[in-house]
RNA sequence: GCGCCUAUAGCUCAGUUGGUUAGAGCGCUACCUUGACAUGGUAGAGGUCCCCUGUUCGAGUCAGGGUAGGCGCACCA
C-alpha cells in the first residue's frame, strides 16, 4: 500500500464495479426499507446542499442494505417547467431567436435534445459522491409512465369536481408570461412611496383624497371605500367621485375592511389588480376593469393616452398628470413589501385569467391527520408546527402554467366553450359522444412541475398499474428533504398519495439545516462563495477556482470583490480531499437540522482521518500478511487489550446503530472516529507492539493478537462503509483474505452490517485497561510537565498497591513499560521508604519517578500544588454539598452516595499528595 | 400581527430524563522526524454556558421576562 492515502486513485474505479455488478438493486430479501431521492432538477448542477443530503440517504441506504433490509433508494429527475425552458430559451436568445420563432412543437423537440445532451450532469455527479440508489430504476418526470399517472390524476380528480377551471385574480409573472402559485411569489420589503391623490366628488362638493402605493391602477378603479365606522368620511358613502384622467363616475362605499387609521382612510378600489380589492369587488359587485396586457402594458381599457405604455411608464405619466391638474396632494417615501417571480424576480402582477385550480381543502385534511396521529413524523418535530400552519390555511392551488415544457393539460374546448377532460382527443370524443364535426381544441396550457413531483411516491413505483413494488415500497421509509420544500412538495405528495393510495407516502420526514459558507453566509453565484462539492473531492487550483467563481456575472463588477476574497482564503487553491472525508464531514457535522457553516478545516480534518485509517491498515497487513492469523485454526490466546478493544468495538457499534435511528449523524460520526482514532490506533495498535515484538509472547498469545488486529480492523471497516464506502471498500479486499469473515459477498457494500455480540463485552477487561490507560497517562504527564525527553527510560516505583494493582501489574507490565517508556517497575513494600519522587496516583496508588538528577524540585512542587489545589477545591466544594442538611435530606441516595464516595476520594489523593508536597519542600 | 429557531472555548458545534471537575474538532503553546501515520505523537493553555427573575437540595439543561441574531406565514390602500 502506498504511504499516503490518495482518493483519486481508488475512488473512480470502486464505483464503476458496484454498479457493474448490479448491486444497488434491492434484495428483494428481507424488511424493506425505502428512500425516496427528491428528483434534482435535470438543469441543476450537484450543490453542497445535494451533496449533504445525498450523504444521509446513501449513508441510511447503505447502512439497511447491509443490515439485510430489502433496500431501494429510488432516484430521478425533475423536467423543472420554467426552469429547463428559461435554460433553453437563453441558448435561443444567444442566436436572436425566441421560442416563438421555433413554435410550440420545435421549441419542445429542442429541450428533449438539451435534456439528452446535458440532463444527466447530476446523475453523473451523484456517482462521484458515491450514492448507491438504484439507476435502473431512474425516472424522469416526463417519462412516459409518470406522464401517465399525471393524466390519471388530473382526470380523476377533475371528475371528482377537485380540479375546476375559473376566471381569478392570479400571480402573473409578465416577463414568464405565465401564472405562477402563491409559494412562488416572493415578497421583500422595497423603498417606495405613497402618492396621495385628490379625487373630486361628482356632484362637485368636495373630494375625497385616497393613498396608493401604485398609482397607475387608478386606471382600472371602480371605487373608493372607507370605513363604515369612519365618521369623517360617513356623508361621503353612496355618493360618487369622478375620476380623473378617465372622466368615468364610481361609488364610494363603506367597507369594514378599510383601515380609518392608515393613509387617508379612504382607498381606491381596483378589484381586477389587487387580491384585497378583488374580495370587495366581489362582496359590492363592482365592475372588474383589466387595465394590463399580459405583459404588463397599459390596454385598450385605459385612455388612449395610456394605452400601450409600461406599467411603471404609466406611473409616472399618471402621477405627473394628476400633479399638472393640481390632483397629486403629496408623496411620502414609504416601505412596502413587492412581490416577485422566484425564478425571474419579475414584478408580479394580480391579473385576471382563466386558470385551472385543485381544489385542496378535502386533500388537506387526512394529510393533516396523518402527521397529528404520528403515523407521519417530523424529525426534528417542531416542523410539524410549520405545516400545520400552512395546511390549516391551505388555499387552492393554481396548477396551469403559459409554458410549453411540461406535461400538457388533457383537457379540450370546443367552440362553445364547453370543457371536456380525458386521456386524448379519441377518449374525449367517445367519452362524450361527440359528432366527428365537433372542433376540439387542447387546452395550450401545462401543469406545474410541482404537480407531477406531488406523484412521486406512488409514481415511481408504478401507479397506476398495480406493481409489486407499490405493495412493498409504499410507504417509503424516509424522506430526507429541506423546509424550504415542505409546502411545495413534501406537503402536495402527503395530500396525493393518501388520495390515490390510501397511503402515506413516507414514514419519517428528517428536515435538514441548510449549507452555508464558513462565516454562516447563504452560498450563492452573486457572492462568489459557492463551493462545488466536486471541487471538494477532486480538488481545484486557485486560477480555475477564480475564473468558476466570477464567470457569467449578473454584476460583473462584483468580480473583482470576489477574485479578491477568494484569492485571500484559498491562497493555494482547494487540495483534493476526496469523497469520503467530504462525506464524513457533512456526517459530523449534521445535527439536528441547523444550518451547516461549512468549513474547509472540517474537510481537512477527516480526510487526515482517512490517512489514519489508512496507515493503521498498513501498520496492521504489515503485521499480519505474511504470518498465521488464526483464522485456520491454531489456539488463540487473547491479552486483556485484545478483550479490552473488542469490548470497545461492540459499545461503539451500538452507540452508532442508537445514532442512526435517532438521525443522530454527528453523533454516529463521533462515535466512529472517536473508537478508530483514540482507541483503535492510539492505544491498542500500541499495545499490540508489545505482544508482537516480545520475545516473551507465546505463539498462541501472538495469533491471538494478529486475530485480534485483523478482525477488530476488518469489522471496522463495515461499521465505517454507510458513512465511507471507498476508503472501506479498499481496505477490507485487502483485510477479507486474511480475516475471519467469509462471507460471499461480492462487495463490503452488500456484506453483513457488524452484530452486536454481547460476548465480546467484557466489564472486567475494560476496567483493567481503563487502569493501565491512568498509570500510562500519569506517567506522561510527569514526563510532559517536567520536560523529560520521550528517548529517555524511567525507573517506576509503586507505593500503596493493592494486591488488586499487583494483579493487574502481573497482567500488563509489558504493556506499561512499552507505553510509558519505563526502565523498570518495582513495587515497594509498605515498610520501604520512597525517595524523592514526582507522584501521580491511580486509586490508591502512587507512581513514582526517583527525582535524583531527573527532576527539577521547584518544577515538582508547582505541578503538585496545581492539582492540590483542584482537589482542594473539589473537596470544599462536595463538603459544602454534602453538608448542606436540604441536600442530604432531598436528594436520592445514589446521588449522595456518589458525592461521599467524591469527597473521600479527593480527600486521599489530597492527603498523598500534601504529603508529597512535604516531602519534596524538605529536600 | 402569528409562528419557529439560535445564543456554550479564538472559530464551528455537541451536551440525553435537572445530579461528578461542561466536552469534541479546528486553531493556539511547548516538546518530539521513536519502524503504521508530521495528513503524525505527547503534554498543555483556553469557559461570566447572552442577561434578569423564578422553581429546586441542585439549573448550561426547567418556567417567566428581556437582549441580540436568523427564518417562515399573513398584512401592507
Amino acid at each position: 500500500m502506498e504511504k499516503t492515502f490518495d482518493p483519486n486513485k481508488i475512488e473512480q474505479a470502486c464505483y464503476q464495479q458496484w454498479e457493474k455488478q448490479g448491486l444497488f438493486k434491492p434484495s428483494g430479501i428481507g424488511e424493506p426499507y425505502c428512500i425516496l431521492l427528491p428528483p434534482p432538477n435535470v438543469t441543476g448542477n450537484l450543490h453542497m446542499g445535494h451533496a449533504f443530503q445525498h450523504t444521509i440517504m446513501d449513508a441510511l441506504t447503505r447502512y439497511h442494505r447491509m443490515k439485510g433490509n430489502n433496500t431501494l433508494w429510488q432516484c430521478g429527475t425533475d423536467h423543472a417547467g420554467i426552469a429547463t425552458q428559461m435554460v433553453v430559451e437563453r441558448q435561443l436568445n444567444a442566436d436572436d431567436l425566441t421560442r416563438h420563432d421555433l413554435g410550440r412543437e420545435k421549441f419542445v423537440e429542442r429541450v428533449w435534445d438539451w435534456k439528452k445532451e446535458s440532463g444527466g450532469n447530476i446523475s453523473q455527479q451523484m456517482r462521484r459522491l458515491g450514492t448507491s440508489p438504484d439507476w435502473s430504476r431512474e425516472v424522469f418526470t416526463m417519462d412516459e409512465n409518470l406522464s401517465k399517472a399525471v393524466q390519471e390524476v388530473f382526470i380523476q380528480l377533475y371528475n371528482e369536481g377537485l380540479i375546476y377551471r375559473g376566471k381569478r385574480l392570479v400571480n402573473w409573472d409578465p416577463v414568464l408570461l405565465t401564472a405562477v402559485s402563491d409559494l412562488e411569489v416572493e415578497s421583500e420589503e422595497e423603498d417606495g412611496f405613497m402618492w396621495h391623490m385628490r379625487y373630486p366628488m361628482a356632484d362637485g362638493s368636495g373630494d375625497i383624497v385616497v393613498a396608493t402605493t401604485r398609482p397607475e391602477t387608478m386606471l382600472g378603479d371602480t371605487a373608493v371605500a372607507v370605513n363604515p365606522e369612519d365618521e369623517r368620511y360617513q356623508s361621503y358613502v353612496g355618493k360618487f367621485i369622478k375620476l380623473p384622467l378617465t372622466g368615468r363616475e364610481i361609488p364610494i362605499i363603506a367597507d369594514d375592511y378599510v383601515d380609518a387609521e392608515f393613509g387617508t382612510g379612504c382607498v381606491k378600489i381596483t378589484p381586477a389588480h389587487d387580491f384585497n380589492d378583488y374580495d370587495m369587488g366581489k362582496r359590492h359587485n363592482l365592475p372588474m376593469i383589466n387595465i394590463l396586457t399580459d405583459d404588463a402594458k397599459i390596454n385598450d381599457n385605459a385612455p388612449a393616452d395610456y394605452q400601450g405604455l409600461d406599467r411603471f411608464d404609466a406611473r409616472k405619466k399618471v402621477v405627473s398628470d394628476l400633479e399638472s391638474l393640481g390632483l397629486l396632494v403629496e408623496i411620502k417615501p414609504h416601505k412596502l413589501k413587492v412581490p416577485r417571480g422566484d425564478r425571474s424576480q419579475a414584478v408580479i402582477e394580480p391579473y385576471l385569467t382563466d386558470q385551472w385550480y385543485v381544489a385542496v381543502e378535502s386533500l388537506a385534511k387526512p394529510a393533516i391527520e396523518a402527521v397529528k396521529s404520528g403515523e407521519i413524523r417530523f424529525i426534528p418535530e417542531n416542523w410539524d408546527k410549520t405545516y400545520y400552519q400552512w395546511m390549516n390555511n391551505i388555499q387552492d392551488w393554481c396548477i396551469s402554467r403559459q409554458l410549453w415544457w411540461g406535461h400538457r393539460i388533457p383537457a379540450w374546448f370546443d367552440d362553445a366553450g364547453n370543457i371536456y377532460v380525458g386521456k386524448d382527443e379519441q377518449d374525449v370524443r367517445q367519452q362524450n359522444s361527440l359528432a366527428d364535426d365537433v372542433v376540439l381544441k387542447q387546452d395550450e396550457d401545462v401543469l406545474d412541475t410541482w404537480f407531477s413531483s406531488a406523484l412521486w411516491p406512488f409514481a415511481t413505483m408504478g401507479w397506476p398499474e398495480e406493481t409489486p413494488e407499490l405493495d412493498t415500497f409504499v410507504p417509503s421509509s424516509v424522506l430526507v428533504t429541506g423546509f424550504d420544500i415542505i409546502f411545495f412538495w413534501v406537503a402536495r405528495m402527503i395530500m396525493m398519495t393518501k388520495k390515490f393510495t390510501g397511503q402515506i407516502p413516507f414514514k419519517d420526514i428528517y428536515i435538514t439545516g441548510l449549507v452555508r459558507d464558513e462565516n454562516g453566509d447563504k452560498m450563492s453565484k452573486s457572492k462568489g462563495n459557492v463551493l462545488d462539492p466536486i471541487d471538494v473531492i477532486d480538488g481545484i487550483d486557485l486560477e480555475a477556482l477564480v475564473a468558476k467563481r466570477t464567470s457569467g456575472m449578473m454584476k460583473p463588477k462584483d468580480a473583482a470583490k470576489i477574485t479578491k476574497v477568494t484569492r485571500k482564503q484559498f491562497s493555494d487553491g482547494i487540495d483534493a480531499y476526496g469523497t469520503d472525508a467530504l462525506r464524513f464531514t457533512f456526517a459530523a457535522m449534521a445535527s439536528t437540522s441547523r444550518d451547516i457553516n461549512f468549513d474547509m478545516s472540517r474537510v481537512e480534518g477527516y480526510r487526515n482521518f482517512c490517512n489514519k485509517i489508512w496507515n493503521a491498515t498498513r501498520f496492521v497487513l504489515m503485521n499480519t500478511e505474511e504470518f498465521d492469523t488464526g483464522n485456520k485454526g491454531g489456539n488463540l490466546s487473547l491479552s486483556v487489550f485484545d478483550e479490552w478493544i473488542w469490548s470497545r468495538f461492540q459499545d461503539t457499534l451500538a452507540e452508532f446503530e442508537k445514532a442512526i435511528a435517532q438521525y443522530r449523524f454527528d453523533i454516529a460520526a463521533q462515535a466512529l472516529y472517536e473508537f478508530t482514532w483514540n482507541q483503535f490506533c492510539d492505544w491498542y495498535l500500541e499495545l499490540s507492539k508489545a505482544v508482537l515484538n516480545s520475545d516473551k509472547s507465546s505463539d498462541d498469545e501472538k495469533r491471538g493478537t494478529r486475530h485480534t488486529l485483523i478482525n477488530v480492523l476488518e469489522h471496522l471497516m463495515r461499521l465505517l462503509h454507510p458513512v465511507m464506502p471507498f476508503i472501506t471498500d479498499e481496505i477490507a479486499q485487502k483485510l477479507k483474505p486474511l480475516s475471519a469473515n467469509d462471507s460471499n459477498a461480492a462487495s463490503i457494500m452488500v456484506d453483513a452490517f457488524p452484530l452486536y455480540q454481547v460476548s465480546r463485552k467484557n466489564e472486567q477487561a475494560e476496567n483493567d485497561i481503563e487502569w493501565v490507560k491512568s498509570f500510562v497517562v500519569g506517567i506522561r504527564n510527569i514526563r510532559g510537565e517536567m520536560d523529560i525527553p520521550p528517548s529517555k527510560k524511567l525507573p517506576v516505583l509503586l507505593a500503596n498497591a493493592s494486591s488488586k494493582d499487583i494483579d493487574r501489574l502481573a497482567k500488563t507490565q509489558d504493556y506499561l513499560v512499552l507505553l510509558a517508556k519505563l526502565e523498570s517497575v518495582s513495587v515497594l513494600d509498605n515498610s520501604e521508604k520512597a525517595p524523592a519522587s514526582a507522584t501521580a496516583i491511580v486509586g490508591e496508588m502512587e507512581i513514582m519517578i526517583p527525582m535524583a538528577g531527573l527532576i527539577d524540585k521547584d518544577a515538582e512542587l508547582k505541578r503538585l500544588n496545581k492539582s492540590a489545589e483542584k482537589l482542594e477545591n473539589d473537596v470544599k466544594r462536595t463538603e459544602g454539598k454534602l453538608s448542606n442538611e436540604n441536600f442530604v435530606g432531598k436528594a436520592p441516595e445514589a446521588v449522595i452516595n456518589k458525592e461521599r464516595a467524591k469527597l473521600e476520594d479527593a480527600q486521599m489523593q489530597l492527603s498523598k499528595i500534601q504529603e508529597q508536597i512535604e516531602t519534596i519542600k524538605a529536600l
